[in-house]
DNA sequence: CATGGACATTGACAATAATCAATGTTCGGG
DNA sequence: CCCGAACATTGATTATTGTCAATGTCCATG
């Protein structure tokens, strides 16, 4: 945690928090809000930094508020795997367990809406309403855990990395249309291609092969390391090996 | 749910359910067991039975108190991946959704403590000490899922396959210890080559050639098709490419 | 704006796994 | 107890991916 810095809370009020409506925390009282209010605070951390690590007593939790955040497994033989991704309004860290299975590393700055990990635990066995949206929450998670690993289970490389551009640029639209600009088909992927490939289960080398492959053939404009055009999205989802329809349940995750 | 049949509830009391204490229920107060008791009621399904398609509605949830269930998903070009498998104890079915994104299926014959999903929910939201233990089995589900999908991702086959027999070993190992027997070291895998392919993500071929090699090498002895003799676990824990300590925790879930 | 280091791409080759086809094996129903 | 169908194994071949090595590109930093 060498690189955070302890800020003054930014929201004043959750109510003016911008992923509000997309946490769990919509769930609470005006009680339970002031309560929220007292327990967290914003904290930043630069890119790289190592938020918790593998194994590590956790003793911090909240929700992302800007960046995004992998996850990921190093196993014995020292090659780590990268088990999923943590997006704004996405839940951060791990409750009720002494210690972390994962590491969390900041894979872009991010903002953290950060509580003590004990303290959030005695707010929501408190707020049993807030504790039921956590379950909903960490369902929902589960089946798109589910989902991403039957994609890189049974899949080509190629099919993987077309989903990923697929899904990340349904993602990348949402975001767009909050600001009100509909049809960018600029995809947005913040990781280096070592991390897509940690995500996708191959190596840089292959993904690297895939994605010139996919330009080659007019399906994506690279524009540069990680931002693409979409030239051709029909082909792109023929490419996936998944209905379009599937794609975008997992993009809504 | 055609070999579906209903049947007088087994337990009695939960109290005397042989997964009472591996299950949520055991954090059930009196009155909210004597409710329990009350909603659910034992069915049993015959191998191969599809309990739940996948985008189905779902109505019924509960434990599992005998057999082993598939989780799979079907992807639009045609083959399903298995995405998680439940054993006794395991809690099934999709809480708090309309549908289901998997289809459950019976791959042995399976006794479900089941109960009507809406009811369930229902008695989650009034015993929200059940609700938290449900929340952390599912917190705990995840850590399990998203480490699995770690290993069948950036491994080979091989490393999977020990990977498999491994966690398996202890996992019976720990039902033959309730019954007394410490040292058995005959692996039972219950699933069928397709199914363990589609788990592993591989193919029935390339698994056969891979439990064949180990076979040769006096790894393991092949009793039967769903039996195996593990003659040398140190070296089956190398091929695993995981620490003897990551492969227990996984297993323990 | 030059420069070094990290990151990305490309190439050649080896390793691994999928596919297609054939042969064994097991198991339950007649 | 035999038979057939489903399941498992084996072989030959092809396709895909990983590995090692070299080159190219980008970006932060001085």
């Amino acid at each position: 945690m060498s690189n955070a810095a302890d800020l003054a809370c930014l929201c004043g009020k959750c109510t003016s928090c911008v992923i509000f409506n997309r946490s769990v925390c919509h769930a609470a009282s005006p009680e339970a809000m002031a309560q929220l209010n007292r327990i967290s605070h914003i904290r930043k951390f630069s890119r790289g930094t190592v938020i918790q690590g593998q194994g590590e007593t956790s003793e911090i939790v909240g929700n992302i508020i800007e960046g995004v955040v992998k996850l990921s497994s190093a196993s014995a033989n020292g090659d780590d795997h990268i088990v999923g991704l943590l997006f704004p309004s996405d839940f951060f860290g791990r409750l009720f367990a002494e210690e972390s299975r994962f590491a969390y590393e900041a894979v872009t700055d991010v903002t953290l809406c950060a509580m003590n990990k004990s303290g959030f635990e005695r707010f929501l066995i408190d707020h049993p309403g807030v504790e039921h949206e956590m379950l909903k929450a960490k369902l929902d998670e589960l089946d798109a855990v589910r989902e991403w690993a039957a994609i890189t289970n049974g899949h080509t490389t190629m099919q993987r990395v077309a989903t990923l551009l697929f899904v990340f640029s349904l993602r990348s639209r949402n975001q767009h249309r909050e600001h009100g600009n509909l049809s960018s088909h600029v995809v947005h992927v913040p990781l280096s291609r070592r991390d897509i490939a940690d995500y996708l289960g191959t190596t840089p080398e292959t993904l690297s092969r895939n994605i010139q492959t996919l330009a080659r053939g007019k399906v994506i404009r690279i524009i540069n390391a990680k931002h693409f055009e979409l030239l051709n999205v029909n082909e792109l989802v023929m490419h996936s090996g998944e209905s379009r329809e599937d794609l975008e349940r997992i993009a809504a995750r």
